[in-house]
Parts: C-alpha cells; sequence; structure tokens
DNA sequence: TGAAATGTTGGGGCG
DNA sequence: ACGCCCCAACATTTC
C-alpha cells in the first residue's frame, strides 16, 4: 500500500495534470493538497484581486475532486512545514506537483525536493504550465533570449507539444484515516469588505469555466482575431489570462483545440496571431527565470539612472482611480478597479501614460496591477512593464510614446469602451469623445463631472524625451 | 504592438 | 493653356 501527496499550487484543474495523473497510476493513495503559503512568497504573495479568484478557484476544485469521492485538504503556512507534517501523518511515500517558475518559488521548491528526498521520500515535479521548459531553449551561444522573435522561432524548432491528458474518471481514495483539512473560509482569501461584486460579475473561475471560456473564443472571435483583439469594446480576445495564470487550463489545452480548429488551421494568420500570445507567455516566463531580479529592477542596467518624477503621489492616485482626464485611460483604469482586468491594448495604453507622460517609475505601475488584476501573474507584469517602459526585454524604444487620444480614436473611433465606462460621458458626442477638454458649450462635461488632463500631452511628451536623452549620454550600455 | 515633424506628390481651383 | 497656390494624402525621417 503506498501513498502519494499531489500538491496542488498553480494548476488548479484535473485535465492534462501531469503530477496527478503519475500519483494516481503509481500509488494506490492518494492525498490532494493546497498549502496557503503567500507568506513565503513576500512581497509577490497574491494580491487582493488574485485571492478573490483563488478562493473562488479552490472552491470549484474542490467540488470537482469531491464528485470523484476524493477530497481536497487545505493547509496553511510554510510549505515545507505542512509537507513534512502530512508525510508523517499520512506515512506518504511520494510528493508530486507541477513546476512553477517564479524566483521565490523555484528556490523554495529546490529546497523543498532536497529535503524530502534526504528523509527518503519520493519526490517528483512534472512539466504542466509551459509549452516548453525555460532552460531548454537557449541561444546559439546556449545563453537565454531576450529578444522575443529568436525565442519563439527557437520554440517552434523544439518537438511537438503533445496532447494534453485527460481529466481522470476516477481517484484512488484517500488513506484511512484521512488528513486534517481547514475550511477554505479559514484561509482568509476573500475580501473582508464587499467590493468584489464586479469581479464576481464579470468571471466565473474554475476549470469548467475554463474550458468552455476557450471553445466559445475559438467559435466566435478567433477567426478575426488579428483585428478583433485590439478592439477594447468588442469581444475580441480569449480572456484566458487567469486561467493560465491559476493553471485552471493548461496551455497545451488551448495549443491543441485553437490548432484543431476545424476553419482556422495551426498555419492559419489567425491561429498562428494567438499561438504567438501564448508564446509571448511563455517569453515571459524564460525572461523571469533567467533574469531573476527583473521585478524590481531594470533588464537594462542603464535605466536604473532613468530620472522618475519626484513627488507624483497626487498623479499616481489620478492614475489608479480613472480620473487623469483621458477617457481611454481612464475608462481602462476603472474596467481594471470593477472587473480585474483590463484589455491587452489598452494596457499598453495606460502604462505608456504613467511611465512616459507622467514619469512614475513602471514598478509602481506593476504593483497597481500586481493589486488589482485576476491575472496578475509575476513573469508576464514584469515584462509588461519592463516592455512598457523601454528598460527590457525586446521592449519598445523608449520614444514610442502612445497618444492616448490617438489611440482611443484608432481602437474606440465610436467611443463604445469609454461610454461604457465613463457613464458621465456618455452623452458626449463622439467627436469629443477622446478629447472632452476641447468640447464646447452643452456638451463640455463641467471639470466636476468629468476632471481636465493631468498633464499636457504635447509638453509631457517632450519632457520624457529629453529625460531619454540624458540616459543615453551615459557610460557605455552595460547591459547585464 | 507610435507620434510628430518634415518632405513629396498630385489634383483642382483660379487668375 | 498655363503657372501658381493650396492642401490633402501619403512617404520619410526623427525622436
Amino acid at each position: 500500500m503506498s501513498t502519494a501527496i499531489v500538491w496542488f499550487r498553480r494548476d488548479l484543474r484535473l485535465a492534462d495534470n501531469p503530477a496527478l495523473d503519475a500519483a494516481r497510476r503509481r500509488h494506490d493513495r492518494l492525498v490532494l493538497l493546497y498549502i496557503d503559503s503567500a507568506a513565503e512568497l513576500a512581497p509577490w504573495s497574491p494580491g487582493a484581486a488574485s485571492r478573490w479568484w483563488l478562493h473562488q478557484s479552490l472552491q470549484r476544485l474542490a467540488e470537482d475532486i469531491a464528485d470523484l469521492g476524493q477530497a481536497l485538504v487545505l493547509k496553511h503556512g510554510a510549505a515545507l512545514e505542512c509537507l513534512r507534517e502530512l508525510i508523517s501523518g499520512c506515512a506518504a511515500d511520494a510528493v508530486y506537483w507541477n513546476r512553477l517558475y517564479d524566483p521565490a518559488i523555484t528556490k523554495r521548491d529546490r529546497q523543498i525536493k532536497d529535503e524530502l528526498r534526504a528523509q527518503g521520500c519520493e519526490v517528483e515535479s512534472f512539466r504542466a504550465n509551459l509549452l516548453f521548459e525555460p532552460w531548454e531553449i537557449r541561444t546559439g551561444e546556449s545563453g537565454p533570449y531576450r529578444v522575443f522573435t529568436p525565442f519563439w522561432r527557437a520554440c517552434q524548432r523544439e518537438a511537438e507539444i503533445p496532447e494534453p491528458l485527460p481529466a481522470p474518471s476516477k481517484l484512488p481514495p484517500p488513506p484511512d484515516p484521512g488528513p486534517d483539512s481547514l475550511r477554505l473560509q479559514a484561509l482568509g482569501l476573500m475580501p473582508a469588505l464587499h467590493w468584489y461584486q464586479g469581479i464576481a460579475d464579470a468571471w466565473r473561475p474554475g476549470e469548467q469555466a475554463a474550458q468552455s471560456r476557450l471553445a466559445e473564443f475559438c467559435d466566435n472571435a478567433l477567426a478575426d482575431y488579428r483585428k478583433g483583439r485590439d478592439i477594447p469594446s468588442a469581444p475580441g480576445t480569449s480572456r484566458l489570462s487567469p486561467y493560465l495564470h491559476f493553471g485552471e487550463i493548461s496551455p497545451r489545452s488551448v495549443w491543441h483545440r485553437v490548432g484543431q480548429q476545424s476553419l482556422v488551421e495551426r498555419h492559419h494568420p489567425a491561429a498562428e496571431a494567438f499561438l504567438r500570445e501564448l508564446g509571448w507567455r511563455e517569453f515571459a516566463h524564460h525572461v523571469l527565470f533567467h533574469f531573476p531580479d527583473t521585478p524590481a529592477e531594470p533588464l537594462n542596467a542603464k535605466y536604473r539612472d532613468f530620472p522618475w518624477r519626484d513627488r507624483h503621489d497626487e498623479l499616481l492616485a489620478a492614475w489608479q482611480r480613472g480620473r487623469t482626464g483621458f477617457p481611454i485611460i481612464d475608462a481602462g483604469m476603472r474596467e481594471l478597479w470593477e472587473t480585474g482586468w483590463m484589455h491587452n491594448r489598452v494596457r499598453m495604453i495606460v502604462a505608456s501614460l504613467l511611465v512616459k507622460n507622467l514619469r512614475i517609475p513602471w514598478t509602481k505601475g506593476a504593483a497597481w496591477f500586481w493589486d488589482t488584476l485576476v491575472d496578475a501573474d509575476l513573469a508576464n507584469n514584469t515584462l509588461g512593464w519592463q516592455w512598457s517602459a523601454g528598460c527590457g526585454a525586446d521592449a519598445a524604444p523608449y520614444f514610442r510614446i502612445f497618444n492616448p487620444v490617438r489611440q482611443g480614436e484608432k481602437f474606440d473611433p465610436d467611443g463604445d469602451y469609454v461610454r461604457r465606462w465613463l457613464p458621465e460621458l456618455a452623452e458626449l458626442p463622439t467627436r469629443w469623445i477622446h478629447k472632452p477638454w476641447q468640447a464646447r458649450g452643452a456638451s463640455a462635461p463641467p471639470p466636476n463631472v468629468y476632471p481636465a488632463p493631468v498633464v499636457d500631452l504635447a509638453e509631457s511628451r517632450k519632457d520624457a524625451l529629453e529625460a531619454l536623452k540624458s540616459l543615453k549620454n551615459r557610460p557605455p550600455d552595460q547591459t547585464r
């Protein structure tokens, strides 16, 4: 009689779960475990919106497991201690988990693996959450990639991506007696105040919802993805990011479902464009794995001395609350606040404004996204912000400064997105919808209804370029 | 996965 | 018929 612990982390699914699959094939008794070990992941323990999602997702997973006659065991505390207690409590022989790649997590997991093996426990980790391991993909000089396109080409030279594993239809029972479990409520993941109604209305966490979201995307939006993905008022993107972050769906499942779409084969331009976004996710994890300091430090070292604005609390607050006076920005920031998510096109626009026009450090934007996004992911968030700030891998050149008016007119031409999130501008004619400060007479929104712009676009753009020039004259570009 | 400044072209109005 | 100007539309350069 042998017992294995399956340690769930951010792989909150039954389908295509290699650790679960191996454990149920090799052992007669299973303990299905989740440990709330957020404290040891500081400063990148999950933010408020992520904790809400995690709570919901754990609830779904526990239900799905209960349907198979098993139970999800919940623990709280340092992971190594929890595992040790459980191993001795149920005489477990093995611990299995699926790998994660955040620096603090890889370090901790390595330690746990060593310690448990030293005490004679079998430990195995599995690839489940990435298509390609960060260490598998190497440049010609066998270093990590820092540019996306050659990285993605190298990935595509790798072997075919295996088909996802089916969900088990039955599971080995728990040991007898089964281990104690905390109640989900006791983890304290749900916010004390009821601010999450908008998020709850916008999302349905869990593995089943992830599968139907994917199917709906493939049926309705995939064919027109290349254009549709840039229109924030339209359902043109997959909205799979939170499901992928928490592992409610695996990238392999997405890869194969998109590749098999009857109308849109793998090499159809629409499928390639979408799968390329999965590629960016891979790239973000690759970069974070090889450059573990990047959540706090620019990859390009010369940006450490960038002349950020000194006192920016008020401007930062205006940006966070969606009170900058630029409709596309404010609409995005309110979509984020209300639903825990923001359309990717708009993420780029709000990031550009914060970093370039307001000259507020990108780490402040990253911190706000970390706390408010339901898909907050250290790899993706870090790459995205460093890309926007121009200091990261394959970054946008610093002089690439988005003009929120132009971007609004280009990607939200009728103002549908702005009107949806800024009801105070609902009556404003389309002509002024992206520049209400130019409206005159009755259609002009009074300043107590909608604020005037917090910066002058032309002037702040010039200042940003000036700041960049001050970097250029610095000693040789020391990238690290 | 930019924007603005500057340069070029070509059609139409008009003396 | 012609040259001139205006300016939109596009292309190129620069940041």
